[in-house]
DNA sequence: TTGAAAGCGCTAACAG
DNA sequence: CTGTTAGCGCTTTCAA
């Protein structure tokens, strides 16, 4: 007993053809057979069928947006930005979490394939990529935000960096740091790479830098800075790249009674956890989340093959100062 | 160029239906059959269309998600979990965020009712329901958690508010106090009603507590805070109904030079965000969104009618003690 | 300006 | 066990 257009269009005295154009507002109608085709519609309580219009038009009007994991406050607030951006523009969003298998992002590829949803925004948090090139990507229904996947032909939405980690190295610098580590991804990933050289460009000339590689995790945090500790460095300052990490550090610092910034020093990445009531407040680098996910739907929205659909954007990093460093005594 | 069903049927030499079939893993075929089809689906690079396969069936194996707010810590876990379900039983889960506007929220169970999405996971923070009581929603559709609507016919998720708030007052008397703040939700919703009736049970007989109505954000919390402290009230201790209000609160105590647990305990509730990592760590009533967001997907994905698809699920919270409360001197 | 008719690609009775 | 046939409900070309 499902109400179908034809139903309307009998009870407004119109044909099929008609009503579907008054409901896609692409018709005008005199005022009278305006009036009887609402009434209809009202009086039957009539709804589009959603699939059958999909299946007829080849598009569902919706996205996808791919992320490692939806419980991490960074890609919480990405998606926030991209579900605003795309209700905006009545997209529907559909959320695809990877937890960073293989697995799961050809699936969601697979996905974008079948037409499940019309664009896809993909972030990624691991170096496994050939299984992502080898896939055919239509052009213009994807965008890589976060991280890149080299070889794979989509625009891309950055934050910068080499600048956040230039900020990092400047700051640190400036307090006297002249041995500081590095904590968060390696040179797999075009974050660690950019925010590993960022640190270094910005420390002073013969400064070093020790490498903790980890995923950008609490657990990977906390282990790397476990390694860290059972070695004699002579670091001064930790440069976690991401929050997560930082949260990792700060607990395995705590539990061996060890303080920032009297200890180490503490910079961290994305700014997104409220680091600001941390004991003591952590000064981190801050990422323009907001702009990326909106950018991201944009490319995806904008008219096929317009000049914007190539390339890379790169949006700007600021350091946002707290507590957290120290100058070296 | 589409390669469609029957593209592969022909190549294969059977029918349509029985692709169709050997596709949707309902049909023993002989070996050699399969090898056939199989090898057909490979030449062609056949993938079913999604949209016609759910126009045929009416069904989308899609539920919906329905929240204020993903980049609320809480909610992006909830998610995390309902995701996790939902991916498990091969649904797709589309996000809706309402920002707790009732347009929006319309919208999103106007979807359900055009088969948009098979079902709706619901969650609500505000308190203008005779919107929602409106609509029909079919039954068995819908299930709702962490907030009431009342005379939705929908089964229910939801933790031991009453419970959560008994611990807090009860950890709270034990350290002498007879004067507390509750800040949260009204009693016009349901946690809000509960969580301060179970904290009034908690405390000590003849104990007083000072109402501060807010919402469950950061802005609530602090405003509540503000108008808190610009009264004479004699409290020793808050009871922040959710974390991102103690969170506010913490933000206006360090503004007025106010120290917790030295000038006033704290206890907040949800203990989803990194509290212990706080300037003090702060001690929380902690929720089970895991075991709420997989709850709420069975029920949607339990056979109709079944016997729990009535009724209400009520999940138990456990109280985290850590350094924000003090005895009262 | 309006409508008839032909799909969109798949599934599922029903018949063989 | 396999295939034929008739839709699912909408959009859209094309003709009137």
């Amino acid at each position: 007993m499902t109400i179908r257009i034809r139903d309307v269009a009998k009870i407004a005295g119109v044909s099929p053809t008609t009503v579907s154009r008054f409901v896609n507002d692409q018709i005008r109608l005199p005022e009278a057979t305006r009036r009887r085709i609402r009434l209809a519609i009202e009086l039957t309580g009539y709804r589009p069928n959603l699939h059958a219009r999909r299946l007829s038009t080849g598009r569902s009007d919706s996205i996808g947006l791919v992320i490692p994991d939806i419980a991490n406050p960074f890609f919480a607030r990405l998606a926030a930005a991209v579900e605003d951006e795309a209700d905006a523009r009545r997209l529907e969003l559909s959320l695809f979490v990877t937890l960073n298998r293989p697995g799961r992002e050809r699936a969601y590829i697979e996905a974008l394939a079948r037409n499940q949803v019309d664009g896809l925004i993909f972030a990624t948090n691991h170096a496994e990529h050939d299984l992502l090139r080898a896939q055919q990507v239509a052009p213009g229904r994807m965008v890589l935000v976060d991280e890149d996947v080299p070889g794979l032909p989509a625009p891309r939405v950055f934050c910068d960096n080499y600048g956040g980690g230039l900020l990092a190295g400047r700051h640190l610098a400036a307090l006297g740091h002249r041995r500081v580590a590095y904590l968060g991804a390696g040179p797999e990933l075009m974050s660690g790479r950019l925010r590993l050289a960022g640190l270094r460009a910005g420390l002073a000339e013969g400064a070093h830098v020790v490498e903790a590689l980890c995923s950008y995790t609490r657990e990977g945090g906390a282990a790397a800075a476990s390694r860290l500790a059972a070695r004699e460095t002579g670091v001064t300052a930790i440069f976690a790249a991401a929050d997560e990490v930082a949260i990792g550090v700060l607990q395995v610092l705590r539990e061996r009674g060890l303080r920032v910034p009297d200890d180490f020093s503490l910079v961290g990445f994305d700014d997104v956890e409220p680091l600001h009531l941390f004991d003591p407040p952590i000064t981190a680098v801050r990422q323009p989340i907001d702009a990326i996910g909106r950018h991201a739907v944009d490319l995806l929205a904008a008219p096929e093959d317009g000049p914007e659909r190539q390339g890379e954007m790169v949006l700007p990093v600021e350091l946002v100062e707290r507590a957290s460093c120290a100058p070296v005594t």
